[in-house]
DNA sequence: CTTGTAAGTGGACACGTGTCCGGTTAGTCT
DNA sequence: AGACTAACCGGACACGTGTCCACTTACAAG
């Protein structure tokens, strides 16, 4: 059972690295600590590094792509339903730089075990539709589309988005 | 006309660089400085960014790549080229960790003009010769192929490499 | 040879990151 | 209530990065 005030320590640190990035955009990790009234060794205990913070404070936004999955799909043919996902991912990553951060594999955290957290199992649920439909390829793993989508959290790719995901998309596709 | 101790310094940072990149993989900006016997000042001056030294550091392994480009063209048609042309950037990459970073594009470097330095004219030119035979979309630039590329960068793609570079290629081809 | 000066030098500095450890406190047990 | 202990706290620290600027020196002109 963890101790209350680690408990609000905790919350408060989320809070406040939300603040801090509606404001400036950056979030240096001291800056967090001092904001939150905690020492830096408190911040790095709850989270290890930038991206887990960040998952957190946006685990919300995460949470919603996630469920954006089944509505897609049960609106459209597979393929289709996975290219309005991917572009939805764009969006997100376009207005909220910090999101795709969040979900990316961290260092040993997604290779040894095979699902890289809620965002690889929706992946995984988008290639299976595919796969069963035909229009998708067998042999892509979700562990690829998240590697493929790293191009992401490249600065330099912010408009070009799109027209990267239909690239994207297009080399998952069977033909 | 540059001086002539300002020469020579340029040339024992590139080979203090090369020996450390051999030794340890590691490259830290002010180990370099205090090896090469030169203070940090001289160093960044010479090399704004430690991805401008790695670039002269594998200067002659790019070129080596870029020269393959042509060879490829005259043994094979447009798509295999390009498909062989893709794997060896690859394995150079995963040999020696560093070449991907020296053909990355650096900030506001690549964006504004339109090249992207040698690697860049040489996937210009693959994509030329593909768009020619028309395997290749006519809607693929050299920047969308380096941006996808840089998945090479990072360290969890060592082995899938060749299958990401499938599912890219893949993504280029008209069907 | 002396002097001028522009280029070059190199180290101090400010900043961000992540680790480590002595002190503190919440929750529990008697 | 009082004491114990394990978990928690938070700041000092060591390290790497990149910038800045006072000093030095190569080269040229007189």
């Amino acid at each position: 059972m963890p101790r209350a005030d680690a408990v609000s320590n905790r919350a408060r640190i989320v809070e406040v690295a939300r603040d801090l990035l509606n404001s400036t955009s950056e979030l240096p990790m001291n800056a967090v600590a001092k904001a939150a009234g905690v020492g830096q060794g408190t911040l790095y205990r709850n989270f290890a590094t930038r991206e887990a913070l960040l998952a957190e404070v946006y685990r919300a936004d995460v949470d919603q792509l996630v469920a954006s999955a089944p509505q897609l799909l049960a609106e459209h043919d597979a393929a289709t339903a996975f290219r309005r996902w991917l572009d939805n991912v764009a969006d997100y990553a376009r207005v909220k730089r910090g999101v795709l951060a969040a979900l990316e594999p961290g260092p040993g955290h997604a290779l040894a075990a095979g699902h890289s957290g809620p965002i690889g199992e929706v992946i995984e649920v988008l290639l299976a539709a595919g796969r069963a439909e035909g229009s998708i390829r067998a042999d892509v793993s979700a562990q690829d589309v998240l590697l493929l989508l790293g191009f992401l959290s490249r600065e330099e790719a912010a408009e070009p988005a799109h027209h990267l995901l239909d690239l994207i998309f297009n080399g998952l596709r069977t033909r």
